[in-house]
DNA sequence: ATTACTACTCACCGAGTAA
DNA sequence: TTTACTCGGTGAGTAGTAA
C-alpha cells in the first residue's frame, strides 16, 4: 500500500517525464526544444525550460543542449519512476478487489480467551509462517459501531484471505481461521482474525500483532482504533 | 499520439483521484475524511478538502458528507479518466517502438517524378486502402540536414511500416514501398514514403498528403518542414 | 533560431477558525 | 469530532529579454 511516494510537487515532474516518454525519449535520444515540450504540456516555453532543468537535476533525464533544441533521453532512474507509477496504476485498475479497506472500531475488553487460542501451537506456527510474525499472546477486541464499518466488514468476507488450517491437539479440534494482514492506527503491522470463535458476531474485530498493542499504542477501553486491512492482490 | 489531454493543472486532480482509487473508491463507496486523504497525499487537510470539492465539481467522484467523514465513490467519468491515464502509460511502457518520431527537413523541388509514381493506379488504390486517403498527385521533397535527423531517419527503417505491395502494369514492374502515416507541420495528416525510387538517398524524405501541401501550408523552397512520423503500435 | 535568467503576478497552499 | 470558509504568504508560471 501507499506504493507511490511522490508528493504532489513531484507529481508535476512525473507529468513532464511522461510527456517526454510519449515523444519516445524512453528508448531513444530525441530532439525536443523547450518550445515543443511546452506545447505538448500546455504551458509556456519558460516553464518547460525549468522542467528540463529540474528533471536533469533529479537525474531522470540526460540532456545535450544544441542550438536547434535539446537532445534528451530518459535515464534508468527516470524509467524506474515511470515504471513505479505504471505498476501502481495497474494494480488499482486491474485488481479484482481494492488493495485495502479501512475499518474503525472502539476498543473493549474481551474475556481474555484470545490469548488461549492465539498461543495454541497449531495456530502459532501458522501465524509465523503465513503472517510473518509471532503474535503477542492476546487479542485486541474492537467493536464496530457505524453502519459503514459493519457493511465493510461483511464485504471483507468475500475478499481473498490468508487461511489458517484447522488442526487437532490431544483434546479437541481447532477450526480453520481466515485472517488478513492489517496496519493498526497507521503504525503497527498486525492482522485481523475472522471466525476464530463464533460467539462474537460480525460487529467485532479481533486484532493481533507482534507486540502488546494496548501499551505500544497507548490504548484504553473506549478508544477509537483504525485498522487498515490489506487485501491480497 | 498525445492521447492524454490533461494539462498540468488537471494533472494534480488526477493524482488525488488516483489516491482515492488506491483506497478502493473505484469499486466501493469508501469512508475517507479530508484529514485521511490529506495524509495519503502529503498535503494539508484544507487542501484535501478543496480537492474533494473540485473532484466533485468535475464529476469524477460522488460524495456523501457525514459527521464522521465523506463516503466517496469514483464515478464512471472518473474511472474513464484513470483508464485514460493508464492506457496512455501502458502504451508508452510496453510499446516496443516509440509512438512517433519527429523529423525536420528543408523543402526543395524534385524532378516532378513523384507525381508519376503516386498516380499509378496500383499504388493509388493501396494508398486509399492502407493510408485512408487519395494522395495529391505530387510529392513534397525534404532534405534532411542535421546528423540527428539522418540518424533518426535510418532508425525509422527498423520500425514496422505500412507496406504497399509491388505490382505490374502493361509495361513494367513497380516495386513495393514502405510508408508511415505522418503529420506535417503539426497540421496536415499525410504519409512519408521510403524507397519508392532509389535515386534519392536516405537524406531525403518524400511526403504525400490528400492536399497540395505547398499551398495548404504556404511553403516555398528552402522552408523548414516538420514531420511527425507515426509508428504502428 | 535556441536556452534560461530576472522580475513580477497570481494562484495555490495552509493556518486559523467557524459551523 | 467533522467540513470548508477567509485570508495572507509563498512559490510556481509567465513576460521580457540576454546570451
Amino acid at each position: 500500500m501507499n506504493s507511490l511516494n511522490v508528493d504532489a510537487q513531484l507529481w508535476k515532474r512525473v507529468f513532464a517525464l511522461y510527456k517526454l516518454a510519449e515523444m519516445g525519449a524512453s528508448s531513444r535520444t530525441v530532439k525536443v526544444s523547450t518550445e515543443y515540450l511546452a506545447e505538448k504540456m500546455g504551458t509556456s516555453q519558460q516553464t518547460a525550460s525549468r522542467y528540463f532543468i529540474q528533471l536533469e537535476k533529479t537525474g531522470w533525464i540526460k540532456r545535450n543542449i544544441t542550438p536547434e533544441g535539446c537532445l534528451v533521453k530518459i535515464t534508468d532512474s527516470g524509467m524506474a519512476e515511470l515504471k513505479k507509477l505504471y505498476s501502481s496504476l495497474r494494480l488499482v485498475m486491474e485488481a479484482e478487489y481494492p488493495p485495502s479497506v479501512t475499518l474503525e472500531g472502539t476498543l473493549f475488553s474481551g474475556l481474555g480467551e484470545g490469548a488461549y487460542y492465539v498461543t495454541r501451537d497449531g495456530y502459532r506456527r501458522q501465524f509465523i509462517e503465513k503472517l510473518g510474525f509471532d503474535p503477542y499472546p492476546g487479542t485486541l477486541n474492537l467493536k464496530l459501531t457505524t453502519e459503514y464499518d459493519m457493511k465493510t466488514r461483511s464485504e471483507l468476507e468475500t475478499y481473498p484471505s490468508i487461511i489458517l488450517e484447522e488442526f487437532k491437539d490431544e483434546s479437541r479440534t481447532f477450526g480453520s481461521v481466515k485472517c488478513y494482514s492489517a496496519i493498526i492506527n497507521n503504525k503497527v503491522k498486525g492482522a485481523i482474525l475472522c471466525a476464530i470463535r463464533s460467539h462474537y458476531n460480525s460487529s467485532v474485530l479481533e486484532v493481533i500483532a507482534p507486540t502488546f498493542l494496548r501499551s505500544r499504542l497507548k490504548l484504553k477501553d473506549g478508544n477509537k482504533v483504525k485498522v487498515e486491512v490489506l487485501i491480497l492482490p
